[in-house]
DNA sequence: GCGCATGATTGCCC
DNA sequence: GGGCAATCATGCGC
């Protein structure tokens, strides 16, 4: 037994009378025999006695729910015929939003309540990393990381390997973010055309289906998240194969190591930098501060290690400044120690440094 | 291919 | 956070 016909919403029928075409109108001479007066016709004994004097106004809304509830059971060209009769019937519209104000007040309206989605940081994180990429949006791969693969050695070779492999991860993933666009486009149409079409004979809102778009955007955007996480794994593996230090470690140029050698033997007493010296070394050679730091700190432990070879080292930078002393403008520049902070200036192979003393 | 040189990384200490 | 020591990973000459 469908809700309607237990009684439960009686004020919806009452003062109807008379459901299609062929029904008598109400207070008409037929009413009494006809069959929707029949005893027989559940819902109408017992519902409809207290009304009207027992005018059988309640007999038209049973069967016209009983006709929506077996419009299954019937032949595809039946259901057609009594779908569009249905349509047509004056009570329609007034049916329609009743059964949709029932439904409204039902769990289904409370489905997916939380319409005001905020933006997922994970999605977010993903887009960040993909812009900066130049995977998504209007950064073109000149703008991507493939500019700024670290260190001034890199080949050329390597680079534009790096940025063909980043270009085909690039296509590949907008081609399956059209892919997912077009294919989200055709399900929300196809579903919303099932709803529109569906609305004719089932209490659908316009306000349900916009949910209902909703939540299958929210189903494809899980697929979009998965395409980027995809996306961004291969391009840290593609990174972690071109641009990892440790794999393409180059030796620095000889006139860059000259540079560090110099000041080096130059400070011996005090071979730690200062920050602003390091910055300048790393400017005149072309590396970073890091890399200026990491090779003080390698200079340091191998020149205790191996004292007799560095001693020889230091005695070749120490005459190198001291003719760079006897010939100004030609030699170390380290000489003079232009450098604020810069250690004991020409220390050479003497040894006598804090540093050397501490072994 | 091997061994050494060398730049980078890691873990620890201060 | 900077430095040290050990270690890794690669470059390079033989």
């Amino acid at each position: 037994m469908h809700p309607l016909s237990s009684g439960g919403y009686q004020p919806l029928s009452a003062g109807y009378s008379g459901m299609d075409a062929a029904s008598p109108p109400p207070g008409s001479a037929d009413q009494a025999g006809s069959p929707h007066g029949d005893p027989s016709n559940g819902g109408n004994d017992g519902q409809n006695g207290a009304g009207g004097g027992g005018q059988p106004q309640y007999t038209d809304i049973n069967q016209i729910l009983d006709q929506i509830l077996n419009i299954t059971d019937q032949s595809l060209d039946e259901a057609q015929a009594r779908k569009h009769t249905l349509n047509c019937h004056r009570m329609k519209s007034a049916l329609f939003s009743v059964l949709c104000e029932i439904k409204e007040r039902t769990v289904l309206s409370l489905r997916n309540v939380q319409d005001d989605n905020p933006p997922d940081p994970q999605l977010m994180r993903l887009d960040n990393m993909l812009v900066a990429e130049g995977i998504m949006g209007n950064g073109g791969p000149d703008k991507s990381a493939a500019a700024q693969i670290p260190g001034q050695d890199s080949t050329a070779i390597e680079h534009t390997d790096y940025k063909n492999k980043l270009a085909q991860i690039r296509q590949i993933y907008q081609q399956e973010v059209e892919k997912y666009d077009q294919g989200c486009n055709e399900f929300t149409t196809h579903v919303m055309n099932l709803l529109r079409e569906q609305s004719r004979t089932r209490p659908i809102t316009p306000k349900e289906i916009e949910r209902m778009v909703q939540i299958i955007n929210k189903k494809f955007s899980a697929i979009q998240i998965q395409l980027k996480q995809s996306t961004c794994e291969a391009v840290m593996i593609l990174r972690s194969r071109f641009l990892d230090a440790r794999r393409k470690r180059r030796n620095f140029s000889k006139k860059s190591s000259e540079i560090l050698n110099e000041y080096f033997y130059s400070n011996l007493a005090n071979p730690y930098p200062s920050e602003e010296v390091k910055e300048e070394l790393a400017r005149k050679c072309g590396i970073t501060v890091s890399q200026v730091s990491n090779w003080f700190g390698n200079k340091r432990i191998r020149y205790k290690k191996n004292i007799v070879k560095a001693q020889e080292e230091a005695n070749m930078y120490a005459a190198k400044a001291a003719a760079a002393a006897a010939n100004p403008g030609a030699g170390s520049p380290w000489g003079g120690s232009p450098f604020p902070g810069s250690g004991s200036g020409a220390g050479g192979s003497d040894g006598g440094g804090g540093f050397q003393a501490g072994f």
